[in-house]
DNA sequence: ATTGAAATTGATAAACTGTCTCAAAATTAT
DNA sequence: ATAATTTTGAGACAGTTTATCAATTTCAAT
């Protein structure tokens, strides 16, 4: 454990170096967790936890994954009722493809689309801070 | 008031038709107010129909846009915290660019994007049903 | 190692947005 | 007009996330 997740450890710790934070046992618990799960909701990562750690509060776990969304460790996203968390540490920037049949989630980069996403931006007058692209629709297996 | 948005209002009706649903006042009233303006909350059109009708329900409003969105006049967002309804009875589909300084939201359709859209998703067997596209940044004036 | 200021935690209350309930009212077909 | 069916409004309720605050933990300075 000492060995994975270092880089992204270090990336906390830089961050709350910046803003005199402190580096708790529960971030390091909830930094863990996340980088071991794609998309997770902070009530799953909560009832996750509470089998090695039933007193980890859930407002802990909320504020633990908003600090990393500050950090830039992670993404907020909307895909289903509740806020899903998305690890941008070791990926960069991508976007999300979702069944609505079994809700399979695939990630894609398209670079061509990017560029003409700034393409349109520029064309009335904005600077692009962020961009969300979802597609919705059916998988292979979803289909039949 | 009966010249105007006419074309909407009978795509109310057909469907209204269609799911033996019936046409009242506050589906008019709803409607009326709805085509007058861009990507409102419930909320917003709650408080600003209160004016004239105070006795309009929350709950209401919420179904009469809900209902709207069913007949194919509307589309629901989520840009902000609350959902926004968008007026797609007229124009077709679209996508956004949001201002983060100052809100404002331009619309656009870039049909390239749209096909390169359809072919990530072919690439992952996908078929796409809907999608979701919002462009967040400045807006020439809020860059100054 | 101890101290103490500052940040964090966990439990729970509260906020917020949207839906559900249900009796009363309105609509539509007969 | 009558009656069957749908709709409405008021408020209760539900789901998700944030705020509150006393107790605990961290960490920098002795
Ligand atoms: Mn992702
Ligand atoms: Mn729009
Ligand atoms: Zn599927
Ligand atoms: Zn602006």
């Amino acid at each position: 454990m000492a060995t994975k997740h270092v880089k992204e450890m270090e990336a906390l710790k830089e961050h709350l170096g910046k803003h005199q934070l402190k580096l708790t046992r529960q971030r390091e618990l909830i930094l863990s967790a996340f980088l071991r799960q794609e998309h997770i909701t902070a009530e799953a990562m909560y009832h996750q936890l509470a089998k090695s750690d039933p007193h980890l509060g859930l407002a802990t776990i909320y504020r633990t994954l908003n600090l990393f969304c500050d950090a830039g460790l992670a993404q907020a996203r909307h895909f289903g009722s509740q806020t899903k968390y998305d690890n941008v540490s070791h990926k960069g920037h991508h976007d999300h493809l979702i069944c609505t049949g079994c809700e399979k989630i695939v990630e894609f980069e398209n670079e061509e689309i990017e560029r003409l996403q700034e393409e349109v931006a520029t064309r009335h007058g904005f600077t692009i801070k962020t961009h969300r692209l979802e597609l919705y629709g059916l998988c292979t297996r979803c289909r039949d």
